[in-house]
Order: C-alpha cells, then sequence, then structure tokens
DNA sequence: CAAGTTAGCCAAAGCGCTTTGGAACACTCT
DNA sequence: AGAGTGTTCCAAAGCGCTTTGGCTAACTTG
C-alpha cells in the first residue's frame, strides 16, 4: 500500500493525501479526517526510503563507534544505550552505530553527514579540545555532548555530571575525617571527565591548604586490573594514602582486592569512595564492605540525550544549551576517620 | 556531485556511468576506467538514500533491542558489538539498532523488515521455539541467530558456542577431582544456553550414576548480588556443595564474596569453575583466587556474526548452516580436590 | 554478402515520497 | 458587477539512483 494506492482510492491527489498525513494547514478538516482513518485502516505506512530521498530526513540518530583491535568498547556504553533505548523506543527512533578506526573517526563523520544517513549524532568521552567537536559543529550536524570538553572557541549543547563536584564533595568529605593522605585512582588522563574529577579532588585539598602529589594520582582505563595495580602501588609505598577516591566501581573491585592481599583493611587502614554510574550487575553496597560513591545514573542520562536530539531534530532546541547534573555522596561503610 | 552531473562532464549517459561503477559487464574497459577515474577524482559517492529507494537495500545490518523500564541490557552486549564492529568497520557496513518493548518485539522486526531498514538481522540470547526466529523466518529477511533455539520445525543459520560440552567439561574435571557434591549457578533458565549448560552438568553427573537435585540448581540473571544470594543458599546448606560451576564471572564475583562472608576458603572447602565471556574489564586470572573457566570469546564471536551477515546479504552464504565453537576449559587455582 | 551476434551505449521509466506553483471555487467588499 | 481574498485541492516536477528495453555499429558466420 503506498501513497499512490492510497490516493487513488480515496478520489483524491497524492498531494492532499500526503498532506492531510503530514499534518498541513491547506486540508479541510474533514478531509484530513477521511484521509487518517483509511491510512489507518488500511495500514498504510510511508515508506521511510523515499522520504528520506524527499526530505533527506532519516529518522534515525547517530553515533561513531571507535574500534580496533586493542580498542575496548567502554562497559558504561551499554548502560548508557540502555537510557538511549528508553527513550527513542517510544518514539520510533533508530539509533545507527558506525563503526570507525579508531584513529579516523573524523572521515566516518564526514560519511554519515554528506549521506545524510542520520539526523542528528551524540558524542561522548569528548577530551580537551575534541576536534569531533570541532567538526560536527562546522558540519552542520544537530549534534549533543555527553560529557565537556574544554577550551573550544565556540560554544555547544552538551549534557553533562558535575564531576568535579562530585569529586571535590568526595575529598571534602575524606579530609573532614582527618585524613592527611589522599590518592586519586583515574580514568583516562586525556578525557575531560577525569581532569574535572582530578580538578575537585586538587581544590578540595587546597582548601585546607595540602596538594595531590604526582605519585597520588594513577590514571589509566578503568578495568580491575588496572585498579589493583595502581591502589597496590599506592600502598606500598612509604607513606601510603589512608583514603582513595576511585574513578569507577570496576576499578574499585580492583582496590579492593589489593587491600586484602596487602593484609590491609576497609575503612581500617584505607578509605574508600569510588564513583558509580549505576550498573544493575554491580552494585557498591554489595561489596565486601559497601562502598561509598558519587552516584550518578548514566542510563538517565542516555534517555535524556535522547529526548534532547529529538527537540533538536524538530528545532525545538536550539543553540548551545549546557546541562550539568548534580551528582549525589551516597555514605556507606567504605570511609572512616583516618587512622591514627 | 550526483550522477547526473558526472555523467554530464563524461560525456556519457547515467546509465553507463552507473553500470561503470557497479560492475556491470556491458561496458568496455576503457570507458569503465574513465570512470572510475572520473569518479575518484571529484569524490563522487552514490547517494545511498536514492540508491536504498531504488534498489530496495540499505547496506545496514539490524538488531532490536528489547529495552523497557525494568530491562536491562547484558553487559556481554557491548563486547559483542566490539566484534561486530570490528568487522563491519572495514566494510562500511553500519549497524541499526531499533529499540522495542521487550513484550512485542515482533511489532519492530515487522516495521524494519517492512521498511527495509536493514539487509539483515542478528538475533541474540534465543530461547527454546523463539518466536523472533520464527518470524524472521517467514519474513524472508537474512538472519543470523547468536546462540540456539530448539524445538523450531525449521533449520536456521546461527553461530553457536559449545555450552553443554564445555560445562560437561567442567563438571567432570570437579568429578575426577572426588567432589560429590556439585551445584550449578546458572543464567536466565528460559534462555537455551542456560539450558544447555545444565544439560552438559547432568550428562556429566549422569556418567558418574549420580545426579543434579533441584536445590542444587540456581537459574538467575546474571548479577554480581545474583551470584552472591545463591552461593549463599547453596552454602548453608546442610550439606553444602563443595564445588560450584557458575555461568559468567559476573556472578562468580558474588560468589567469592559469600564464600569469603561465611568464613569458607576457595578452593579449600569450594571449587568454583566459571564460564568466561572474555570481558577486557574483568578477568578470571585476577581473582582473589585465579578462577577456572570454560572460555570464549564473544567478541570474536560478533566479529563472525557480521562476516556471516555480510556474506548472506551478498548472497556468498545461504541455507541454515549451524556454527559450533568449541569451549577451552582453562585450569587455574580455583579448584581442588574435594575436602575430605 | 545477407543474416545473425555481440559489444557498447543510451533514453526513459521506474522507486514512493514531498513540494512548488497554480487552478477552481466561494465568499467578501466597494 | 468587478476586484480582491481565502480556502481547498491538484498536476507535475523534483529527490538521485537502478534497470528495462532498445538502438547502433562492428563483428561473425554460412
Amino acid at each position: 500500500m503506498n501513497l499512490k494506492q492510497l490516493s487513488h482510492m480515496l478520489s483524491l491527489s497524492q498531494t492532499t493525501v500526503s498532506r492531510a498525513l503530514n499534518g498541513y494547514p491547506e486540508v479541510s478538516e474533514e478531509t484530513r479526517r477521511r484521509v487518517m482513518d483509511a491510512a489507518k485502516r488500511h495500514g498504510y505506512r510511508p515508506n521511510p526510503s523515499a522520504r528520506r530521498l524527499a526530505t533527506g530526513k532519516s529518522g534515525m540518530i547517530g553515533y561513531v563507534l571507535p574500534t580496533g583491535a586493542s580498542v575496548d568498547i567502554d562497559p558504561h556504553f551499554v548502560e548508557f544505550l540502555s537510557g538511549l533505548g528508553d527513550y527513542a523506543r517510544s518514539h520510533e527512533l533508530d539509533l545507527v552505530l558506525s563503526p570507525a578506526d579508531a584513529d579516523d573517526e573524523e572521515t566516518t563523520y564526514r560519511r554519515i553527514v554528506a549521506n545524510r544517513q542520520v539526523d542528528a549524532v551524540y558524542i561522548s568521552s569528548p577530551r580537551p579540545a575534541d576536534r569531533r567537536l570541532a567538526l560536527v559543529n562546522t558540519l552542520g550536524i544537530p549534534f549533543i555532548v555527553h560529557g565537556r570538553s574544554e577550551g573550544l572557541d565556540f560554544d555547544y549543547p552538551y549534557l553533562d555530571i558535575d564531576n568535579e563536584g562530585a569529586f571535590h564533595e568526595a575529598a571534602r568529605l575524606l579530609l573532614q575525617l582527618g585524613h592527611k593522605r589522599l590518592a586519586l585512582i583515574n580514568g583516562n588522563e586525556r578525557e575531560t571527565f577525569a581532569i574535572h574529577r582530578e580538578r575537585g579532588v586538587r581544590r578540595a585539598l587546597a582548601a585546607s591548604g595540602m596538594t595531590l602529589g604526582e605519585r597520588h594520582i594513577r590514571s589509566v582505563a578503568m578495568t580491575e586490573e588496572n585498579g589493583y595495580r595502581a591502589a597496590r602501588r599506592l600502598l606500598e609505598e612509604a607513606e601510603p594514602p589512608t583514603a582513595i577516591v576511585c574513578s569507577s566501581l570496576i576499578m574499585a573491585l580492583g582496590v579492593v582486592r589489593a587491600v586484602r592481599d596487602l593484609g590491609r583493611a576497609i575503612p581500617g587502614d584505607l578509605s574508600l569512595v569510588a564513583h558509580d554510574d549505576v550498573f544493575p550487575w554491580l552494585r557498591p553496597e554489595n561489596f565486601p564492605v559497601p562502598l561509598s560513591t558519587t552516584r550518578s545514573s548514566i542510563r538517565l542520562a542516555g534517555a535524556r540525550v535522547a529526548e534532547r536530539l529529538a527537540a533538536r531534530i524538530s528545532g525545538l532546541e536550539e543553540g548551545a544549551r549546557g546541562e550539568v547534573w548534580p551528582v549525589d555522596l551516597v555514605v556507606r561503610g567504605s570511609v572512616a576517620g583516618a587512622p591514627v
């Protein structure tokens, strides 16, 4: 059932039927009702390929997926995706993942824009002066950044959480508990979120007249193993930290293991706070000692990004609106006063 | 730069240019070279929307993503996706994720097929007599199943690992070590992979004249918490199992925690084997006691599924070929002889 | 050398939609 | 009555590609 057939059986022109269906004003209410009815009755659905060709709109949102033999997709991605799906489902929006060589995402961005494969894209894990943002900005496709960049000479729409604030609060709590030697096990230092978190910790320390030594900060990919290694190194120093702030639950698993291996205890010898993106399959309250966290659901962020992308596509949202979500600090058993 | 312009500047018809570019035989080699050259020089790329409309092919593969407030996407998904991306990238294949209400995926399958949004789909986590398979089979879209169904009255192409064999081997090893009381902490019992794994364990037990009691098998969603709970229940029985086979590393985390909470030890009091899908962020050798596993890279499976989908799209692969990969049993410190 | 092939090219008709530029009609206003 | 103003609809021209059904010229074949 296509437009031609439908319009023929209604004895109307394709023009009128098309307009009736798409809500244009130059068609009488009565006709519109007739058309709508017939369309529903016969299950008419406009052919998306044809519509695309005519309008250039695809009804899909895009994401360029960095891949490569040594590139691992972040497990956070799947949770973000859940959220995106939650929203997209109810709006019949599909998501196109375009795999790209992690060393050359630009070509892929250019391709999907030139081909009009998607109406909007989102960008995640931005870095300072991220070239992808400049690129999509000049290419002129609607986009939202999940996270933030820095040092760009233009504004852009984004959704981020208050990473600096969160880690500032976490560090401040530990300082209030009397800890003098803090350490930070962070994610990839080239990504903005990690920079912001470090900044938060430093700011808290500075307020107490302290600083974060080079040796007390580790930036690594967020795996259990890296968490373990970083923690061991820190804890095997002459004057080990008495508190650690850690950028992910997965790394925190490794930290906990390291502490055990060294025969120390949480929170007796070490207080631990980690960031929790809220995974359904790994919950901080279920750590051997319930873990204090800075918590922000990455899934909700996914839903919100989808919502805003949809708004931008339909022209409801414009300009470079940034949105920063506050982060909860949830205190559980893994923190205590500094050992004497 | 479109076909019209290109053909005009070559003083050829659109027909000829199109055919030259698409490798049809009715064009002379010399002309073809001229056309290819000009196309490359001017960076001509056929408009995919137009091509789609004309051919009905989209150059994308699809996946229907079950979503819903209480539906969590499996973290395995992201690893599978990595593999898919590895292959797809080098072939400029995009992946379309169509979010669907988890209770009604059928509508979405029908939509993407009717709309010709994708050239092929893959289906994951199949159940026995899975209706999705019957559906895509009758809809006539090329597809590959990642995993297997059972009790269907038609054959279908799939890629699966030898879950039964893997768990049979794992159980057999434990039996050989003298264990008499085995337990299985499995994934969702409605999914075929879980059924196969249970079957493997039962078969090994049967060979030794034993059976797996109802109470010694738990089927749960694969989270750390569920692993913990299942293990606690098992271990708090009067005659607790001396060995556990577990369907995922994530649940194994919980098992390890439960064992510790109860003051027992691995492998002294309990031997543990788990299935490892090979996550980069959580490795069995880094468990407090290195974990014995049945190992199979889900990422490689993703790449292979993409490869076969591409082959089916281009007509290179046909029929209902099933492919079953063997699984490695990797013995590490978490297994030992049964306690006396 | 006439008839039949074949190689190489082309014009035009789709694919199914949106959108432009009227046309027809009824109605109001001076 | 004639001009002006909406309202409601339509024919046809795109969008940019593929593919059908020739057509021409050159090349075999008996």
